[in-house]
DNA sequence: CAGTAACTCTTACTGCGGTAGTATTTCATC
DNA sequence: GATGAAATACTACCGCAGTAAGAGTTACTG
């Protein structure tokens, strides 16, 4: 199973939601969408970028103007798992279900979340007994 | 509401723990007990944790000899909730709920560690109706 | 007392995230 | 063809984690 171990940090995180979102996206694209929240320099997008590319987060390619076009090489589920555990292994020894316990008394859960709670763990017993 | 969004890094976190488990500690202790699982100079460990004093993550007293002791100022739980809460808002944009989806559909989680949660799922509903 | 071990303090270096300026190319337009 | 806007490439700088060496202090131990 792919164990890549994918940690991004904030910047580059913002950047991959971007290109997550629309499949592809050149600098200026990026750096529009980011700046409907945060005002960065044109350069800084790039420069990022440039570097994410280096450690093959991403794949750039000749687009059909002078622009470079960018897409994501790394898949969102396994950057959110990997980030996940990697939190879990630090904080809560691995530990998942302690990180459960931690989510439910500290944070604000509604009642209708916890009942979709509830849904998703009827669910996941259910696929635990059909699997074996 | 203490809103204090303490953030620490990997070793920081470990030695964090050692100081969590003992109450307090010298720089000789902590690398001790760090030294289980990997292995770092004194020094290392020395100036970790004087950066960490500078930040107001441990306070040092003199010890009645020659060391320094050093007791956390920081709560192991404000660290996690504000690190786990950090990470929802980066992934998830802060739906602690997706992330709990995230976490059940992606993490191996036992039969006993359902039940549990669902325990704890109706716990914290009961709480809800009391609270209100 | 001399030697050694433990300790503190200071300094330094690498690597990376984040940020951006500058120089250069390129294209679209007048 | 000149001009100006947009893009790329390169370089740089700060701050911080992580790592540790070196210098100097203290203190136990034979």
């Amino acid at each position: 199973m792919g164990k890549k171990r994918t940690q991004l940090a904030e910047l580059q995180l913002a950047i991959m939601d971007v290109l997550w979102d629309r499949g592809e996206a050149t600098v200026g694209e990026v750096r529009d969408a980011l700046n409907k929240t945060r005002s960065l320099a044109y350069t800084t997008v790039g420069t990022m970028l440039m570097k994410m590319e280096r450690r093959d987060f991403v794949k750039k390619r000749q687009g059909d103007g002078r622009a470079h076009v960018f897409r994501p090489l790394i898949k969102r589920e396994d950057v959110s798992r990997s980030m996940v555990s990697d939190l879990a292994t630090r904080l809560f020894a691995g530990d998942v279900s302690e990180m459960f316990c931690h989510l439910l008394a500290e944070c604000d859960v509604s009642r209708e979340e916890l009942s979709r709670l509830k849904k998703l763990i009827r669910q996941k017993e259910q696929k635990l007994k059909d699997d074996e």
